[in-house]
DNA sequence: AGCCTCCCAGGTATTAATCCCCACTTTGAG
DNA sequence: CTCAAAGTGGGGATTAATACCTGGGAGGCT
């Protein structure tokens, strides 16, 4: 008689086979929820959803190929809006929790975390509908305290920035970047100035590391 | 009377606590696996190896912080060479598979990998001491024909030139490092020189690269 | 035409990074 | 005890990285 039967249904979706179905197992170990939907990419995700069953929660992997969480998020928040998503990421960086905000999650929790935090953030979202580690707290205010008012609008690079990027991210003296980019070496100093300026940074370091995390370069 | 009772013991060793207890409670739902260590990193496990009792398999990620798959592989090869060692990683290049196998692994999955694959894996590293899934096969062919002969032999290094590689991995000077570290100038100087020798680079730029390879920094 | 913005470039100065020669201390093996 | 190796450090030289000031040319816009 109890109407605690009813379990809470989740969706998860990750492009990772093996933790997928190791969550949903640690997922379905909570006695009130279920794992109904698993999926390896949003596209999945939104077949199964238009075609079975819409489900309470969502735990949506933010970097998944195909269909990644910004777009599953906004997608769901337009058609199921009652869905309640929690996001899954190993990014901790503040511009991507802010943005997953931004489309829509009410959570997000990183794959580093405590496995019962899980349980915490599930439930919380239940009850209070939404969700924040003392992690994500810090992270997004702050991130809102830096950006501020000012939209941080997004930087726009050409395509021969691209690429002196890239050859920053290799033993190459500047003169061997100048050389290889048929540009005089002053050129590349003004690239260089350049993209200190727009991407904050003061060192060659600095724009390698800039690089890499915004997948510019390969390693 | 059955001897298949007594099970077969598994360490975990993965930087992502939820991942971990995740898995770890996937492979307790095999029936002939018991998960009797977790740990987040390779120096953890090596502890509780050394205080508790030794695994018959150790699923060792990749990129760990602390102390790596490699690391923590060559320490079991030597002191523990009877544990069969199962790679885990979202790394899926050749280089990573190669020297994964180089210090002892006996088989590597890709986290990407079917769940039911690591029932598999397990069973087969159990029966025939290696695993080998067609898609690393294939790499470790191709990989082996690259290397060709040169023995690269492994770079171990201490705890202060990991420090050190960190610490390169950002804007600061060398000065500001040597500050950091408590030490001169001139001994950041010589780590610097000697680190150059040892991973073969010659900037600064590549020691960023390598300790980023490596797992050494974060970023 | 005038104006604005990019892209490109020379000169020079300053600071950081890299290299070389050498010395002192500690530690541990023989 | 002695010797070797590793870790630490000084001084000084060379090269690369970074900063600042300047100006020319191409293309778009009014």
């Amino acid at each position: 008689m109890v109407k605690s039967k009813k379990k809470i249904t989740v969706a998860i979706a990750d492009d990772h086979g093996l933790l997928r179905t190791a969550l949903a197992r640690l997922v379905n170990t909570f006695d009130d929820y279920t794992v109904i939907i698993e999926a390896g990419n949003g596209r999945e995700l939104k077949e199964k959803i238009q075609q079975e069953v819409i489900p309470d929660i969502v735990m949506l992997d933010v970097n998944m190929p195909e269909m990644g969480g910004f777009e599953t998020a906004q997608w769901l928040k337009k058609n199921y809006p009652q869905v309640k998503i929690l996001a899954l990421s190993m990014l901790s960086d503040e511009k991507t929790i802010i943005k997953m905000f931004r489309v829509g999650a009410k959570g997000y929790l990183l794959k580093n975390t405590d496995p019962e935090e899980l349980r915490v953030a599930l439930k919380t979202l239940i009850d209070k509908n939404f969700y924040l580690s003392d992690y994500v707290s810090e992270k997004l205010v702050s991130g809102l305290n830096f950006s501020g008012g000012k939209e941080e609008q997004e930087i726009e690079l050409n395509e021969k920035e691209r690429e002196f990027l890239r050859l920053a991210c290799s033993e190459l003296s500047y003169k061997d970047i100048a050389a290889k980019m048929f540009l005089g070496n002053r050129t590349i100093d003004d690239y260089r100035t350049s993209l200190f300026n727009r991407l904050k940074v003061h060192s060659r370091v600095g724009l390698v590391l800039y690089a890499i995390k915004n997948g510019i370069a390969e390693i």
